[in-house]
DNA sequence: ACTCTATGCCAACAGGCGTTGACCTCTGCT
DNA sequence: AGCAGAGGTCAACGCCTGTTGGCATAGAGT
């Protein structure tokens, strides 16, 4: 798979596609809306994803990036994960635009959870005292982590909005440290 | 305002408004089909609610009925809310159709914040240290119960959903103290 | 008994949607 | 130069949507 003439093109219907997305949620965001915003013709899209559901899949392709647990200090654990998480979501309307759409989507839903499931999944497996329990725990730093997008990023609840990052780190970080490290 | 004898297609209406809104979300649920589930014409939801925003107004009415934080002892205030959260929501579709619709539909998501600002903020400002931290605090709690209700309800995150109401109240009850309490 | 209004159904409209296929046009290869 | 194929446009289809207006009917108030 070479480089194509129409890679411009592809990418250009992706990063629009992205940003409709995460503004107006699946339903709402139209492959014509999308094709305008990249100044092509609606068929293009189609030709090139096969389908809203496709451009979709592609154009919520999500990596965490999350950094390996088990170079940090112990006790700086929850403080890296919720910097990190805050860090990857401010730039990157790709996050928002997957929730958004993880709500009334069932592909969508699903791949947030799979998200969810095995990259977070498999950082916390890591750092975790008793493996068998990485995935409740897991679950529960996601809890914490995705409550935040929602309020701060969907429902843009204004003290949340409005609080610093440095603020957010300091609260939230207790709380996943010890959903991750506390005895059970 | 007398009763009608049509209360009770209007009760029919909205019984299946709220099914189908909570199970679909806004865009997708359609009025035809939320029609036939109450078997009755879609005109009908028409002439009761003037237009499908009016009808999700009408369906999405919620009430948190917090309790009055003021009668606990300050030391269970944590686990006192979380269980009361878990209880209000697992019976009634309600929250999780305003969720679903607040992800897409801007009205929703002003009610949402509405909802968690004025009845979680008045209640929680009356437990707070200091007052002016409370919609601070208030956000707080916000993001980590809304995140426990996306994460359980609408993405169905396997380990959320399978933990039992008593684990997640353990779980999260100390978070929300600290939250409410912690000093700043 | 006779209205008159609320209740209900039916049929249709206009608009927007995802999607399709026919049709040009440019580019790179031989 | 000539050709094949990829890139791109255009117009249209079929479907579903929210919404509307007309028409039947039943039931309450007098």
């Amino acid at each position: 798979m070479t480089a194509r003439r129409s890679d411009a093109t592809r990418a250009a219907i992706l990063t629009a596609a992205r940003q409709r997305f995460a503004a107006d949620g699946y339903e709402r965001a139209t492959i014509r809306a999308i094709a305008a915003d990249a100044r092509i013709d609606p068929s293009m899209v189609m030709r090139y994803y096969g389908s809203k559901e496709g451009l979709f899949a592609a154009a919520a392709e999500f990596d965490l990036r999350l950094p390996d647990l088990t170079d940090q200090p112990t006790d700086q654990l929850g403080e890296v994960l919720v910097r990190h998480f805050l860090d990857r979501w401010e730039g990157d309307g790709t996050l928002v635009a997957l929730l958004r759409t993880a709500a009334t989507n069932q592909g969508a839903a699903d791949r947030m959870r799979a998200v969810f499931t095995d990259q977070l999944g498999a950082a916390v497996a890591a750092v975790v005292p008793d493996p068998a329990e990485a995935p409740r725990r897991a679950g529960l730093v996601a809890s914490q982590m995705l409550g935040l997008a929602l309020t701060r990023y969907v429902l843009r609840l204004a003290p949340v909005v409005d609080m610093p990052l440095a603020d957010l780190v300091t609260w939230l970080a207790p709380t996943v440290h010890r959903y991750l490290r506390a005895p059970t």
